[in-house]
DNA sequence: CGGTTACTTGATGCATATCAAAGAGGGTGG
DNA sequence: CCACCCTCTTTGATATGCATCAAGTAACCG
């Protein structure tokens, strides 16, 4: 996906943020007109074709970026292999701030994008001194991991999420007893229904699949025993 | 739901938390030997019949609890006004250490439940005191709360999905322009569809839904009116 | 003007919700 | 101790809804 033919970058600086037509949508806006020189400098601009990669997932994250005009989508590598898109983002907002030193995600250009690029050790140092903007971009970063994530789990059966669950509490038991071979449903079917976001008759379905393929067993509706653990997080796709 | 009557609370002060069988399962278990006589002098015992109702969402949080024997459900009221059940607890488990000076859930008890309770407000006063028992208390509060969130929206149509998706795009066009009657749609159907886990067809017939019954219009597939965003709203069931 | 891509529409099949009812377990009262 | 009732679990039949497959239409580009 490294198409970094299409890929044009141009550092041209500005002669300004102070000029950004666009700079009261995005997170420069919380940099005072006395500290916005010190930022400008750090900025050169990029131009992506549609369709361009402007990073990928789990590359080094040596830059940060502001959007300043077109759309890109954002992509996330699930452990099955398969990416899926985490969202949108255009005008205004920002993105490859991750924690660590390589992205957490992908970002294609959706339309030609612009976007304003700066290393990212320089603007992390510069940030140390800019309580404001540091507070800003946190402030957005959480708020769109968490409407991110929201989406990603969506799509789940009947058998992965009884799966999930049954580890789940496999795991959970594991702090008291060590190999926790049977674990104890307290609850009723109906209640586990509700829970995983199923009719009781689908959750009897999945157990009834599980047995089937001996992946568990049940003495009595309330205590199943887990025999292939393993097979069992085979079945969960995506975490 | 509160069935009061159930709820039998007995203030026995245990000799002392030293004697806990189940102390090192719980928070507890990082309250130092010098502390525990300070911690454990605050603890009451509580006894709840099946089906009892510990507290309810909304009421004002008086109480922290630890689960030391017996399961718990652990209720969230949704805003369609129907609850649902967002996890269960079980020994070793604590609750009801909420942000706000209300529960933010209903607890309701599945087995038989004995717990330890504690003031809220002199618990809050005295991890001020004990740092790791705090730290020990966010970490699980973070933990589980994430995880609760998650199932609560495995359950989307989508037509509700891509209701959704509109909205959030409208609201955030209106930082540019303020009415925002009209959105525009750069990404494909493909796309789209990838985002919000369906298929393009089934984007399609969400979107010939919307059309038929007057909730938007489409001028060209990437530019959509908002024609009625109060009934969009309502399509959502529970956010 | 032909070729290609994206959008739209229709037909089919599978999976789960929904509806309905029959067995299993536990508790109560006779 | 037994019979009855009640709840929970399990099973089956039907219907809906979305995915999948397949084809047609429209816009874009060479």
């Amino acid at each position: 996906m490294l198409s970094d033919d299409r890929l044009f970058v141009r550092d041209v600086l500005l002669a300004s943020c102070a000029e950004c037509g666009v700079r009261d949508l995005a997170v420069c806006a919380s940099v005072g007109d006395a500290d916005l020189r010190r930022f400008a400098e750090l900025m050169s601009e990029v131009v992506l074709a549609p369709g361009a990669s402007l990073f990928t997932d789990g590359a080094p994250a040596y830059h940060v970026f502001t959007v300043t005009a077109g759309v890109l989508k954002i992509t996330k590598r699930l452990p099955s292999g398969k990416s899926q898109i985490a969202g949108f983002l255009s005008i205004g907002d920002y993105l490859g701030l991750a924690h660590g030193k390589t992205y957490t995600c992908g970002a294609l250009a959706v339309t030609a994008v612009r976007l304003c690029r700066f290393p990212r050790d320089r603007l992390l140092r510069l940030l140390a001194e800019l309580p404001p903007l540091e507070h800003c971009l946190r402030a957005r970063a959480s708020n769109e991991h968490a409407a991110a994530h929201a989406l990603l789990l969506a799509r789940k059966t009947p058998v992965e999420r009884l799966a999930a669950f049954l580890l789940a509490e496999a795991h959970r038991g594991e702090r008291r007893s060590r190999p926790a071979p049977v674990i104890e449903l307290a609850m009723s079917r109906a209640d586990l229904a509700d829970h995983l976001g199923l009719t009781g008759e689908a959750v009897n379905e999945a157990f009834a699949r599980l047995k089937r393929d001996r992946l568990v067993s049940l003495s009595d509706p309330a205590h199943v025993r887990l025999d292939r653990p393993e097979a069992l997080a085979g079945l969960i796709a995506d975490a």
